[in-house]
DNA sequence: CGCGTCATTGATGTGCATCAAGTGGTGTGG
DNA sequence: CCACACCACTTGATGCACATCAATGACGCG
């Protein structure tokens, strides 16, 4: 994600070891010891907070290029869990060896910062998203930063597999997953997108712009 | 905010100036050129974002001893405004000289990347609150975590003077204001707390603890 | 082939939004 | 110093978006 061929040989010096993560186990753990941020090569996680009484919210899903593990580190302790949503490898890269090759390597603290400030970006979004948008807009701003993630990798800019449940997506959206269910039919309905089981295609990006841009109430 | 003595003096190397800002005007709006962070010495914000449409959403509320800015170091451009909600003053500290003092100095560094993951951190919180509590659940971890960011400070851990409106406190709890003024009927019905303006008295901290860890449906 | 997981769809319920009216505190200008 | 206006807030009545409950359907895997 915004990775310059460049950058990518400076990255390399940081990466201690690969990892193998199966499709549905964790590559770390609320309440874990922080050691290290990982580069994700290949595979697709989600990322989720829980409460005491059990609740729990996806925080985000990641995919190859996005670095993961930024919440352990005010703690040296993880305070969520990642999750691979399918066999996934990644860039095992421990966090003193970044900081102290970030303070000789200038753009490697660059790049740090950067992605740091990247999340606390996104994450503004998605409370955007939670605290103010009905559950149209929610899903339509869904797959549209999705299937623009993908794109920037090579995907298609209309067509995308989706790696997580409804319930996954619910969670993410603040949603129930029968409401998740209901808007992709009523998108359906509407001719915006087909969807077959977790393969969408986007007919309307158009469409779903709109959507996420018309606020509807007062 | 976890700054001790020893480090303050550190970050007193990075201020470049100071700067008031009265009550009611911006720090630093969304589209402005990233220069700085600022590390608040007195007064209270708030930050906010808005969509294309208008609709704007409360993402934090800041006071003495926090930093703020971080959202403008991805694109060198601030996604956010950043409100007086008091006579404010700040620390500026340009960037490039928080940059080329965290070579050199290390707890600086460490500083630095713990400050900006406490920011995820916290916005992680906020994402479950608004992804999955209902409305007293909200309020009452509202008010918890603020009378407990005080009582750091060094002020009651029962008392404390709301800065913002119903209305901003709603934006950012993802509620409408009148849905927080009945919820603070209600606690104050309950003999949870006391209500005077924006005098609140916490009298049963204990039950506002409950209400948040207490999940009602499935 | 049968079972478990995930998804769809319908019927009903409810928490919060919306709409609306009124109160109280504060500041201002006559 | 008071009258007025304004704003933040409270409280009530009503409506609606989404949750909840429930039944059924479609894959995919051992």
């Amino acid at each position: 994600m915004g990775l310059t061929p460049a950058e990518l040989d400076r990255i390399e010096d940081v990466v201690a070891s690969r990892r193998k993560i199966k499709r549905g186990s964790t590559l770390f753990r609320n309440g874990e010891k922080f050691t290290s941020l990982y580069a994700i090569r290949t595979g697709f996680f989600k990322t989720c907070v829980a409460s005491e009484d059990g609740r729990d919210q996806v925080t985000g899903f990641q995919m190859a290029g996005e670095v993961i593990g930024l919440d352990g580190i005010v703690n040296d302790n993880h305070t969520c869990d990642a999750v691979a949503l399918e066999d996934a490898e990644v860039c095992v890269m421990p966090f003193d060896r970044i900081e102290e090759l970030s303070r000789e390597v200038n753009a490697l603290q660059r790049h740090v910062h950067k992605i740091m400030s990247r999340e606390i970006v996104r994450e503004n979004g998605v409370m955007l998203l939670l605290g103010s948008m009905r559950a149209e807009e929610r899903l339509a701003a869904f797959l549209l930063n999705l299937v623009q993630r993908l794109h920037a990798r090579g995907f298609s800019q209309s067509e995308l597999v989706l790696r997580m449940t409804r319930e996954e997506i619910g969670s993410y959206l603040g949603l129930k997953l029968e409401t998740v269910s209901r808007t992709f039919s009523k998108f359906v309905e509407d001719g915006i997108i087909e969807v077959k089981q977790r393969h969408v295609r986007i007919l309307g990006t158009d469409a779903l712009r709109e959507i996420v841009n018309t606020k509807v109430g007062t």
